[in-house]
DNA sequence: ATGCCTTTGTGAACGCGTGCACAAAGATGG
DNA sequence: CCATCTTTGTGCACGCGTTCACAAAGGCAT
């Protein structure tokens, strides 16, 4: 998953759905639109649990917030269901998006195929490099930074996509937020800050396959990672390490200072 | 964050250490990379969770799990941070990657900077289409789908990444794990089903949309969001609007169907 | 040394999310 | 109309994660 996480911690809870549930419910949409596709009338929670990958009684639980749209001893109804969850997510309507940075990252989102088919339509992709103004990537011209209050005021826009290099992303965020977009969605390696009242969720690749890294290394030895071959960089400032130099409650984590 | 959250429910807490801890390693992990490149020898907890958007108890409680690296009265020291935390995330280690589908998103990570910078190296980029095979991307040749096992074993590789249309992912994914692979990030918009002892990542670029338009719509309209323009379709089969046709505990529910 | 000041490390309380397990609801067949 | 069988909706308990708040630890000045 994206690891944009910092959401507004609790009490928003919008409208009592749980944000957990909000994460799932486009899982469950693509479940049901590929039901959807093949013309399946009904599903039950086990059967769309599975095809979602999530088990059957959080899923039920997840639409007992929506209301009680299903039919006991039968499952959901396919169509009505895909319908009851786009109106919740919003994606009835319109949502017209910016792109800033194209890149390569930039440039593959402009052409990623999610998007359109679920309400989301590029307005506009921006980027602070002149030679690339007017070229056309998916079929949409490039244009430059200067352009970018007047598009997203032109167009409504009130979500932005971030796809610049780490240094830039704080500087096209704060000119996003005082174009009036309310919404960020953050490749950027960087931590964004912004007022209350703007959403962010952050993509960050490296910081997903360092994660993986890490499970991997537990995967791979369960013996000590071999210390002596990386000299640790010089101790810190003064004897600092207290306790835990013994076994502590889990007593297998190597105590890599000789105190 | 990227959306994959498919992990080891809980009992595997790896060597103790809380998966949300894990997940926000990097992010310390580049805030205090960036303080070592300006020189800054100390960081106390406070300064280090505002430069990593996080709270600092938070922060103090996650250092905690890796043990005592802190000096009471004055901080934390930069350089014996970083390494503590690269050698728990195993990033002291080379990880050969290996990325399939080397369409605009599969070239956007090839060249992603951020992968090699911590320990990653793409060891190799692989794609179905013929016509690739050979062309350089981001400095390394494209191999053939068919040399994939050969690849994978050559190089020792352990991380997989998928970057496939959904229809292939599966099929790819059964590959690379019989291959040996025992991690993955997913970027194709599929449940993937692997073995036990397999790692799945996802990170879905239309999702976090969703849940950004759901914010958005929630902070846009706090008015009932007009029921009457799209035409619900067909109610579910029987009479299924059992309570909470009335007001509910939160009584503004839209109670979409007239029964 | 001694006392003050800063900052860590953590015990404890709380809240959210998950999963179990079951009663209620409805469909279906006789 | 009644009995049976399937599947939903949810009360409840448990565990992880977050946050507060404070005692202990160490630096530093005198």
């Amino acid at each position: 998953m994206a690891t944009g996480r910092n959401h507004r911690p609790a009490t928003t809870r919008s409208r009592g759905i749980p944000e957990a549930t909000v994460a799932r419910l486009p899982l469950y949409l693509r479940a049901l639109t590929a039901l959807s596709e093949r013309s399946v009338p009904t599903v039950s929670s086990e059967e769309l649990a599975s095809a979602a990958g999530v088990n059957s009684a959080k899923l039920r639980k997840d639409f007992s917030y929506l209301g009680s749209y299903g039919t006991r001893g039968v499952g959901y109804d396919v169509e009505y269901l895909v319908y009851q969850i786009s109106r919740e997510l919003g994606l009835t309507q319109d949502w017209p998006v910016v792109i800033v940075g194209i890149g390569n990252l930039g440039a593959a989102l402009a052409n990623y195929g999610g998007f359109a088919s679920r309400g989301f339509r590029v307005a506009a992709l921006i980027d602070a490099d002149p030679s690339l103004s007017g070229k056309p990537v998916a079929g949409i011209g490039v244009q430059h930074t200067d352009e970018l209050e007047k598009v997203v005021d032109d167009n409504g826009v009130s979500i932005g996509v971030i796809a610049t290099p780490a240094g830039a992303a704080q500087q096209v965020c704060d000119r996003l937020v005082a174009a009036g977009i309310t919404s960020i969605l953050n490749f950027a390696p960087t931590v964004l800050s912004v007022p209350e009242g703007v959403d962010v969720r952050k993509v960050d690749l490296s910081i997903e396959l360092q994660i993986l890294a890490f499970h991997e290394q537990r995967k791979a030895g369960e013996d000590v990672p071999d210390e002596e071959d990386t000299a640790p960089p010089a101790a810190p400032p003064a004897a600092s390490v207290t306790k835990r130099t013994d076994s502590g409650p889990d007593g297998d984590l190597p105590a890599v200072m000789p105190a």
